[in-house]
DNA sequence: CCAGTAATATACCAATCGGTATAATAATGC
DNA sequence: GCATTATTATACCGATTGGTATATTACTGG
């Protein structure tokens, strides 16, 4: 690992919370200068522009979800298991969630989705088709293993449980009460035990 | 209905979609200038500082979405209906609402959550505060009505549907795909036909 | 240990930022 | 219609913006 790619890695670690915190537009590289102790020719000695940084810091920022996301669920445990390491992970990683800025995807998707074409804004969007896919497959999988009920509908689980997430972080953290969150997890818990497993 | 009124509401009204789609920091006077063919000091001679033109724009902003849920939801309707009313205004709004800039409590809130206390941030955590006390009271009164089953949590079901509602937003924007928004509507509906009413 | 190179710091750039003092203009009361 | 006031436009301010050219430092292979 060279020392260009030690302070890389070392730039998008410290910037990530603060993009996350305060946007792109609302960053300045005065703040990335400061979060990093280091100087604008090394930052722009790694990075192309501010955009880059932005789009580094934001996968970093996923990477910390969907690693914790994936932890959660093994690859062979049933399909009610996987389903419900989603609000087990949230639960229990909420605080830290809240301490790195909320969740990346909710974050950047407000700040670009009424904007022009971008690489973070197409990321953005590829993030959450994706995501959503995952879950479709788990519900289906489980359907056809005979875990799940056959007749629910995977696309539309897939999409409440999102929103469910989304919403309770957007709430919880903007009224600064994290039960809000646990009570949309509540919920989630609810419909997979009673409209999906079999 | 003084000149300057009428200039400090034209510039409520110009301004209000451009704060929503870029946000706070996203939005230069130059921005606000261009929006309204004024100058800044057109701008400057009706309005202290920026910030106190994006809280103008962001009341702007929340007031079609609560007129609109105020006008779906009459007074003297039974619970049922005043619940139901919440998707319905959703679903027939959401186009308009989407050429605006989305829901300007999301929207604000997640740029305003993370940051210092600020009229903006205390308005945007009021507002959502007051709209779940809403929910929870129509719920309540309707359990106490006798319209409504007796053992449903109203706070609970209040955080949910609100999570739905901006969730399904959110998705519904950063996929380009309203059916996200519709879908989540459709579990709100169902919700409350199958969990709250008697 | 030294030379060459890779990486970071410094100094600077034009452009834009939010904001203001003042000048010009438009409305208003008499 | 004239004088006064209310309102908007113009011109400007220092500070900050994202970005770059160059100088300096740190690393690395021989």
């Amino acid at each position: 690992m060279s020392k260009a790619e030690r302070t890389r890695q070392f730039i998008i670690e410290q910037t990530a919370p603060v993009f996350n915190k305060q946007g792109y537009a609302g960053t300045s590289l005065n703040d990335l200068t400061a979060a990093t102790g280091l100087t604008k020719g090394a930052i722009y000695g790694n990075f192309e522009n501010k955009e880059e940084v932005a789009l580094a810091a934001f996968e970093h920022n996923l990477a910390f979800v969907s690693n914790g996301l994936r932890a959660s669920a093994t690859q062979t445990a049933p399909a009610r298991e996987k389903l419900l390491a989603l609000p087990r992970f949230y639960r229990h990683a909420y605080a830290e969630l809240r301490a790195r800025g909320g969740c990346p995807i909710l974050n950047t998707a407000v700040e670009v989705d009424d904007g022009p074409p971008s690489p973070l804004r197409r990321r953005v969007e590829e993030t959450l088709r994706g995501w959503r896919g995952n879950l479709v497959r788990i519900i289906e999988a489980g359907q056809q293993a005979g875990e799940l009920k056959p007749a629910a509908d995977a696309l539309r689980y897939a999409t409440v449980f999102m929103a469910l997430i989304e919403g309770g972080v957007l709430l919880a953290k903007a009224t600064n009460d994290p039960q809000a969150l646990f009570t949309t997890l509540d919920h989630l818990e609810q419909l997979i035990e009673t409209e999906l497993v079999a």
